[in-house]
This record gives structure tokens, C-alpha cells and sequence, in this order.
DNA sequence: AGCACGCCGACT
DNA sequence: GTCGGCGTGCTC
């Protein structure tokens, strides 16, 4: 047996280091001594704090240029068997490297909700602090006489003294003053080891993670139908030069149009792989919205048993268990959304990313990988087959296609047989488009007041529009209606100051909400009230402006009185109740118009709807990003997708005021090749992406002067840089530094610097350069590195 | 990022 | 005289 005595080991700090340790002298204390393995975490002490980090790799030698002497010691090796599989640890390494985040964060991020990445903090009374008891009846009442414990977690502690309406931290540094207490690192490490059972009583929810609430109507099938010819076909295209070709095989991208069955593809995809062995697994991954038990029965019907699922409204504990399952190998296919990309699968053979170019498989905050790209990679790593669908699929993948970095399957032809639903274009009344008044204030306003009557019933949507849906109400078909913004109205305007209400910490405008006339950033998640504006500035008057989802559902109740009508929206998704009760009823024809935003628009298979209304599709389009053509583009076809998915014939109606545009042409079309085509043209004409690779840097601070000294600096030394290294700054367009169009975003104020550039190893470079000279920018600075950005707001 | 050490202002 | 501000330096 080789004696491994040191351990490299990642550890959650900023820094892109690793560590190394000596292995602890008796692993686990007492009990017979475990083997520690990469990927196991290990508790180790950092500084003159203990931390979990992750072990990279066992070494017989210790690290050179480092005195072994000065080496400290491992605590514990927390985890039984390891938790991150080879194939992970390296998915981490490339993550690291492409996302520009230090290792142990990026180990960390990859881990789910729940599972304890950092020991727990406790303070412990002294022997002077029990003599003092008497002098501070708090802390008696905290640490209790002396028979109670002699320490409590730091959480417990802040608890009871907050409870007695006391300053926590203020209390708790002032006996750690008086020497009273002292504050210790808890030894042990919250959460779970991997190997062990599940302490935590399970919750009362069967571990069936699906609710019954949309069981009704028919049940999916537990037989495969029998495929179209072209389905057919995509299979086996994919299983020949994929799943069954030598390694290494190309990812496959699935351009399926709406409605030509691309579920059925991964179905039998799956089947396929789960019968050439009895260890073999499969992912799909689903955009977040998707993951409704209706979609996940689809599964569980033909797959019994086999299927784990994970989505965000869950438990932490539901999740873990799901996760165990796909370890253990006892479930053969994981449903998830972009984190289900870290599961530690046994033996990973097939991933789907279904609706590839949707935007929640970007992580907006922290690690901001992309799940479809993180899904690619982890496919090459584990040598298995990646298929991602899409009938809008995004201009990167599409290019990587068209270049053969990808295999194209396509699926021309829908199931039904039937054509794509017409759409039908709707010129705005230009009237709408001056920001005019749509509806008084929904607080009460002053009478007489020159706002009083202007317009309140104005719904901004043509006859035609309201006609048909009245039409299909009385048909007794199904009608969805899309709006661009949830909330009530898009602002409150301040007439006297003749500006919108602000967010005191973003620069944006508050969002009005519901019939109670709240305010809310929708950024920040910042609240008021339209009563406590209006108090503040009683000689001022208000009037709501804009049109949001409540207020569409509003209007269209007014207009139709005999619909039923629902509205959903991410306030109404952010409920684990809510969005698949409403999905349910919708579903059982129980709701005749459903109102919402674009949400809606993605994937959901409601086969009695014949009327899809989409009321303004220009502020997408207007917005100062270059991929608003593409986002236009996949609201309109993924809208009309949602159109006549069953026997009877969809129809398709938008309001524009810009037909003219060639984006909504090709939408209104519905010729994604076309559109494709230009889009990757426009691209190529101005530098943007996938022509090149963008890295997004993002300078922020509480005060404004901070930011604009660091940005100063950052300016200089790009100046200085580019002049000393000519040849890398001709490869690298440096934008900025600039303003972003969203200045701050909860209090902060912002600076960005874009980075672009055909050759990605020199952006890399640059890059690294910048970092470095980031790192002595001031404490209060804050740096954020933003790689293939989705937006530039 | 934490968390220490360290060197200058307003308080008992 | 001290408490306590946050600059800056390190973490195997």
C-alpha cells in the first residue's frame, strides 16, 4: 500500500490556489481509519479559521518550494465516500479556468442547496463570564446557570438575544470584550456526509416529489407511440453517429420545430441507452419553468421508478434524497434544471438540454456558468452522447453547427401533420406608444383632479384582438395572452416632477403591484407603497402608467366578464403551491384565457389552446443589447408554438408597432433559417458573438466615486498595457470602461469593461493581466467577471 | 472573502 | 491613558 501523506486541497476563498495538508494521524477517530480519496471534503485549518474544502488530489511528496514542516495538518475527512467524481473534479478544473472563478468556489457552487459547505460558528462562555452572570442578566439568560452547556452556535446565541430585542452583534462583541466569551469554530461540520443515512426525519411529503394537484385528465402514456418517420430517423441518426460511434462524438444539436415531438426523441433516446446496461444514465435538462409535474410525469409514466427529479421549490432534504438516488445508481435518469448538470452520476451515457436557447440555463449571480455549455463539456469529460433541442436553437449553437462542431438533426415536420399556426400582425395604434395615460391612480386621487377620467378603461389591445378572444371564448377553445411585464402597471409618474418613481437603490423605476398599490424594484425587490409616495408629496399628483400583467388580466376580466380568467407570472411561480395549481386548472379547461408573461410562452404542452395573443413584442426588440433580435425572435415562435398543439387549428395574433422590422418578418414567418442566417451575418458585420468571445467585466461600489477611481485606474492601466503589449491589444477590443444602461442595482453603482475578441486565449490573457492589476482596487470594490454574457444591461 | 495585526483620533 | 476606526496582508 502507498503511503499518501498529503492531500491538495481547494478551499472557498477567492483565491486561485489549492492547498496542501498533512493527512490527519488517525482519520476518524477511533473508528477503523478511512481511506481519503479525491473528492471527499476534508475540514482543514485555514489561517486561524477551519474550513471545508474539497480534496483534489493524494501525493506521496510534499509540493516543492513549499517547507513540508510548514504544512498543517488535516482535521477530518468529512465524507465516507467521495462526493464529486473524477469526471466532476475535472468539470470543476474547466470551470474554473473558463469561467474565471477560483477552484474552491467553484467546487462549492456545484454542490446543492443544503448540503453544509462551511463549519458552524459557536461562542462558548469563560470561567469570567460565569462569575459575571450576575452583573448581565442577558447573558444568564443566554448561557443559562451552570448546569446549561458552556456553548451555543452562533445562530442559537444571536437568536435569544434578538428575541429580547437586543442588538445581536452589538451584545455579542461587547462580552467578547469583556472576555466573557470567546468565539470558537464549531469542530463539526452541519449537514450530511455522503455515505450515511439521512439523519433528518423525512418530511411528511412522500419522497414522490410530485404533488397530485394536476393528476387529472388523461394520464401520459406508460407505452412509446409509435415515432414519425422523421422522428425516427433523428433517433437514429443520433444513436448511429452518436451513442453507438467511437468515441470522441460531436454534440448533437436537435432543430425540431414546434410541436414536431422532440420529448419523444429523448424518450426513446433514453430507452435505448437504459437497455445496453444496467448502469447506464441519462439527464434531461429543462429551462426552471418547465419542471411541471405534468412534464415529469411524461417521464415517470414510461420510465417507472427509474426517474429522480430536482427543481428549486423543493426541500432540501427532497432534493438531497432525489441526488442520493442518481448517485447510488437506483435511479437511472435525473429531470432537472442547470444545476441537475453537477449531479454525481455513476455512469452519465446521454444528456438532453431541452430548449437549449432559453435564458435560465445562464447563472446570473456568483458562478455565472451556462448550463447547456457546462452540460457540452461534462459530455465530452464522461464520453457521453449531448443532444440539445431547441426549435429557436441560439445563434452560438447554431453556428457551431453550421462549422460542424456540432451534428445537426432536424425535425421539419410537425406530429400532427398540421401547419404551423398562422400568425396575424396586429399594427399598433401609435397612440400607445407615447407613454401615455392608461389608467388613473389606483389610490384614490384628489376629485376633480385633471386625471380623474383620462382613459382609465383604455386596454391596450385592438378590437381585433379582444374580438377574437371573445370569439374563441364562445367556442369554448382556450386563449393565452402574453404581456411584457409582470406587476400592475410599468411605473407610478410623479406629474409635478414629470419622472417615474424611482428604486432608491437601482436605477430603474418602482413596478406598481396589485390593487393594493404596492411598489416594487423588481431588481432589488425594494417595497413601498403608492399611498406612502403620495404622503410624502401631497401636493404632487400620480398616475400609473404602463401596462403589467394584473392590469391586463384586470382589463380583459372588464371586457370579457363571463371568461374565467388566470394570470401567471414569476409572482405567481415563485409560489411552489401556485404554478402548478393554475397550470392544472388551465389544463382541465377549468380557466378559459390565461394571462401572463413570457413564461408562458416556453415549452408547456396545453393541447385545447387555440389562441395565442402576444400585446406588445417591441420593448424586447428595443432593448440596447445585441441579442434582442434573437430574444424577439424565439418569443414570437415559442408563443405560436403554444398555439393548436392537438386537433384543432391554432391561430397567433401580435400587436407591433414595428412589422417593418426583418425580425419580425421572419417571426411572423416563421422561418428560423432565414432568420438565422441574417442574424449570424449581423453578428459576423460587428464582432458579436459566437464570432467572438465576450468577457463581461463588472466594476461596482456603494459610492460612486469609489467606482469611478477604480474605473480610472483600470482605464490607465489598459492604457499602459496596450502600449506595451501592442500585439495582444490588437487581438482584444476593449470597450469601456462604461456605464451599463442599469447604472446601480441595489445600491450599488456600476462600471463595466467588455472584453472581445476572435481569439479567445487572448482575451484569457488580457484578462489575467486586468485581474491582477484589479486585485489592490480598494476593499469596497467589488469586480465581477461575466464570461459569454447574456445580457449587457 | 474573513480575520488578524497595526498605527492614529475622541472618549472614560 | 484606552477603545476603536479601517488600511493591508496572509491564508498550506
Amino acid at each position: 500500500m502507498t503511503s499518501n501523506s498529503y492531500i491538495e486541497v481547494a478551499v472557498p476563498t477567492p483565491l486561485f490556489q489549492t492547498f496542501t495538508y498533512k493527512l490527519p494521524r488517525a482519520v476518524g477517530g477511533g473508528g477503523q481509519a478511512l481511506a481519503p480519496l479525491p473528492g471527499c471534503r476534508v475540514l482543514v485549518p485555514f489561517g486561524r479559521q477551519k474550513m471545508v474544502g474539497v480534496i483534489l488530489a493524494l501525493s506521496a511528496d510534499p509540493p516543492t518550494g513549499l517547507d513540508p514542516s510548514k504544512l498543517k495538518a488535516a482535521l477530518e475527512i468529512i465524507d465516507d465516500e467521495t462526493l464529486y467524481s473524477g469526471p466532476l473534479l475535472k468539470l470543476a478544473r474547466w470551470m474554473s479556468t473558463y469561467y474565471y472563478h477560483p477552484p474552491g468556489e467553484v467546487l462549492r457552487a456545484m454542490l446543492p442547496a443544503g448540503v453544509k459547505k462551511s463549519v458552524a460558528k459557536a461562542v462558548a462562555i469563560t470561567v469570567t463570564g460565569r462569575l459575571a452572570c450576575q452583573l448581565d442578566p442577558l447573558l444568564c439568560a443566554v448561557f443559562g446557570t451552570e448546569k446549561a452547556k458552556d456553548s451555543y452556535s452562533l445562530a442559537t446565541v444571536k437568536k435569544k438575544i434578538s428575541s429580547i430585542g437586543q442588538d445581536a452583534e452589538g451584545v455579542i462583541s461587547s462580552w467578547a470584550k469583556q472576555k466573557w466569551i470567546t468565539r470558537v469554530s464549531n469542530r463539526k461540520v452541519v449537514g450530511r456526509k455522503v455515505g450515511t443515512t439521512l439523519q433528518t426525519a423525512t418530511s411528511e411529503t412522500s419522497p414522490e416529489p410530485l404533488t397530485d394537484v394536476e393528476s387529472t385528465g388523461n394520464p401520459p402514456s406508460t407505452k412509446a407511440p409509435q415515432l414519425t418517420s422523421s422522428q425516427m430517423a433523428a433517433v437514429e441518426a443520433i444513436r448511429s453517429r452518436g451513442v453507438a460511434a467511437p468515441h470522441p462524438q460531436k454534440p448533437f444539436l436537435l432543430l425540431g420545430v414546434t410541436g414536431s415531438g422532440k420529448t419523444e426523441v429523448y424518450l426513446h433516446l433514453i430507452e435505448q441507452a437504459l437497455a445496453e446496461g444496467p448502469d447506464r444514465q441519462s439527464l434531461v435538462m429543462v429551462p426552471e419553468i418547465a419542471l411541471t409535474p405534468q412534464m415529469t410525469r411524461v417521464f415517470e409514466a414510461r420510465f417507472p421508478g427509474l426517474v429522480a427529479v430536482v427543481h428549486s421549490a423543493m426541500l432540501d432534504t427532497d432534493r438531497w434524497e432525489q441526488l442520493s438516488r442518481i448517485r447510488s445508481g437506483e435511479a437511472r435518469i435525473l429531470i432537472g434544471p442547470r444545476s441537475a448538470v453537477f449531479a454525481g452520476f455513476q455512469n452519465l451515457r446521454l444528456i438532453m438540454v431541452d430548449e437549449e436557447h432559453d435564458g435560465s440555463y445562464k447563472q446570473a449571480t456568483g458562478l455565472t456558468y451556462n448550463g447547456r455549455d457546462v452540460a457540452v463539456m461534462r459530455a465530452r469529460i464522461e464520453n457521453a452522447t449531448v443532444v440539445l433541442g431547441s426549435a429557436t436553437p441560439s445563434l452560438e449553437s447554431f453556428h457551431n453547427a453550421a462549422t460542424g462542431r456540432y451534428d445537426l438533426v432536424e425535425l421539419p415536420e410537425r406530429v400532427s401533420g398540421k401547419p404551423l399556426p398562422e400568425i396575424i400582425a396586429i399594427q399598433c395604434n401609435p397612440a400607445w406608444k407615447k407613454g401615455t395615460v392608461v389608467a388613473r391612480e389606483v389610490a384614490d386621487l384628489p376629485p376633480g383632479h385633471p386625471h380623474q377620467n383620462s382613459s382609465a378603461t383604455t386596454l391596450q389591445m385592438d378590437t381585433r384582438v379582444v374580438e377574437a378572444l371573445r370569439e374563441n371564448l364562445r367556442a369554448g377553445n382556450q386563449s393565452i395572452v402574453l404581456v411584457n411585464r409582470r406587476g400592475y402597471a410599468y411605473y407610478l409618474y410623479s406629474v409635478a416632477l414629470r419622472t417615474a418613481v424611482q428604486c432608491p437603490n437601482c436605477s430603474i423605476s418602482l413596478t406598481v403591484h396589485g390593487r393594493t398599490a404596492r411598489l416594487r424594484c423588481h431588481y432589488c425587490d425594494y417595497a413601498t407603497t403608492v399611498a406612502a409616495v403620495m404622503k410624502k408629496s401631497p401636493e404632487d399628483t400620480f398616475v400609473t402608467v404602463g401596462y403589467g400583467s394584473e392590469r391586463a388580466e384586470e382589463a380583459l376580466q372588464a371586457v370579457l366578464p363571463e371568461a374565467r380568467i388566470m394570470r401567471l407570472d414569476s409572482d405567481t411561480v415563485s409560489d411552489r403551491e401556485l404554478l402548478p395549481a393554475t397550470l392544472a386548472k388551465f389544463r382541465n379547461r377549468e380557466v378559459d384565457i390565461l394571462v401572463g408573461t413570457q413564461i408562458l410562452a416556453k415549452g408547456h404542452d396545453f393541447p385545447s389552446v387555440t389562441l395565442v395573443v402576444i400585446i406588445e413584442v417591441d420593448q424586447i426588440l428595443n432593448l440596447p443589447d445585441f441579442r434582442a433580435g434573437e430574444r424577439t425572435f424565439q418569443l414570437i415562435v415559442q408563443a405560436a408554438g403554444r398555439a393548436g398543439r392537438a386537433g384543432l387549428p391554432g391561430r397567433v395574433m401580435i400587436q407591433s408597432a414595428r412589422f417593418s422590422h426583418p425580425v419580425v418578418q421572419l417571426a411572423l414567418a416563421q422561418d428560423y433559417k432565414t432568420f438565422v442566417l441574417r442574424e449570424l451575418e449581423f453578428r459576423k458585420a460587428y464582432g458579436y458573438p459566437p464570432f467572438s468571445r465576450m468577457i463581461n467585466l463588472e466594476f461596482s461600489s456603494e459610492e460612486q466615486r469609489k467606482v469611478e477611481q477604480a474605473v480610472q485606474k483600470i482605464d490607465s492601466w489598459i492604457d499602459a498595457a496596450s502600449t506595451q503589449n501592442p500585439n495582444l491589444f490588437s487581438r482584444v477590443k476593449v470597450l469601456g470602461p462604461a456605464t451599463p444602461p442599469l447604472e446601480t442595482v441595489r445600491g450599488r453603482h456600476r462600471r463595466t469593461v467588455l472584453l472581445s475578441s476572435y481569439h479567445p486565449e487572448s482575451v484569457r490573457e488580457l484578462l489575467t493581466g486586468l485581474v491582477g492589476a484589479t486585485a489592490d482596487l480598494g476593499a469596497d470594490i467589488r469586480v465581477r467577471v461575466d464570461v459569454d454574457p447574456q445580457s449587457l444591461m
